[in-house]
DNA sequence: ATGGACGTTCCAGCGCACTAGAAGGTCAAG
DNA sequence: CTTGACCTTCTAGTGCGCTGGAACGTCCAT
């Protein structure tokens, strides 16, 4: 299948497929004898992969991480662990920093709620935010 | 006040105090005879709204809409309300979101574990993320 | 009067994840 | 044979929130 097609039916632009393949994200996909990009279906699953991890928070240079050592083939469990501990750890501390800043942010809503609007100056602004 | 020891109280650099002003988030400030910036105490209590505006997740464009709304003598009450409440829904969806993952991901660790390395394939790392 | 800490402007760049546009090649349908 | 959709490479720009550096001015103590 070419990029057009591939970009479809994984929800994105082929700009960015190109963009991917020269960040390391893609592997360089085979070509048709006019020079045209050509991928096979597995392309679909691993955009899928790098969707979900962008759809997660990942950047793009974590998805990549991952991306190579699935790509080494030689990959050992024990490695993988090791990684999947980093990330786990990671993923931990990102959801605590995400549960205390909403707690703030629930709070300062709870503020602006409390304010009663017809006596709100512009200066109480700093009151509640 | 100077530039300098503003920046030491706010907690922030003299850059970041010049780059807020030419983004329009702090006015053009005072100048002394030989040109230095001028400051009042003011400025202080502008910058931790600010702050707090960042902490909370809110871009620089979103809290100089805000000022603005109240330098313009209107109180920004309801606006800030909506502001909060948007944030809070993207919160609360990042947050399911990383929860998510790293249940996957968990669940790909315990796999590494007790999986037999004959046949731990690369390929199964796409299966959890 | 000199040194050093502070201030000024202006221009440039970073890291991220794309996105835009120019200039050209390929291919199937009419 | 031409049109138009699609493809190629390349360079460069976007938006965010700063950050760095050059080149120069000001102020105060010694």
């Amino acid at each position: 299948m070419r990029i057009g097609e591939l970009a479809s039916l994984a929800g994105t632009t082929t700009k960015t497929l190109r963009f991917y393949e020269d960040s390391g994200l893609l592997p360089p996909a085979e070509r048709t004898a006019s020079g045209y990009r050509d991928y096979g279906d597995d392309a679909i699953a691993r955009l899928d992969f790098i969707r979900r991890g962008r759809a997660a928070g990942l950047t793009l240079a974590e998805i990549r991480k991952v991306l190579d050592i699935r790509d080494a083939g030689t990959a050992p469990c024990r490695h993988v662990a090791e990684l999947l501990d980093d990330r786990l750890t990671t993923l931990d501390q990102q959801i605590a920093d995400l549960h205390a800043l909403r707690a703030n942010v629930a709070q300062l809503r709870a503020d602006a709620t409390h304010a009663n609007p017809a006596e709100c100056q512009p200066e109480d602004v700093c009151r509640y935010l």
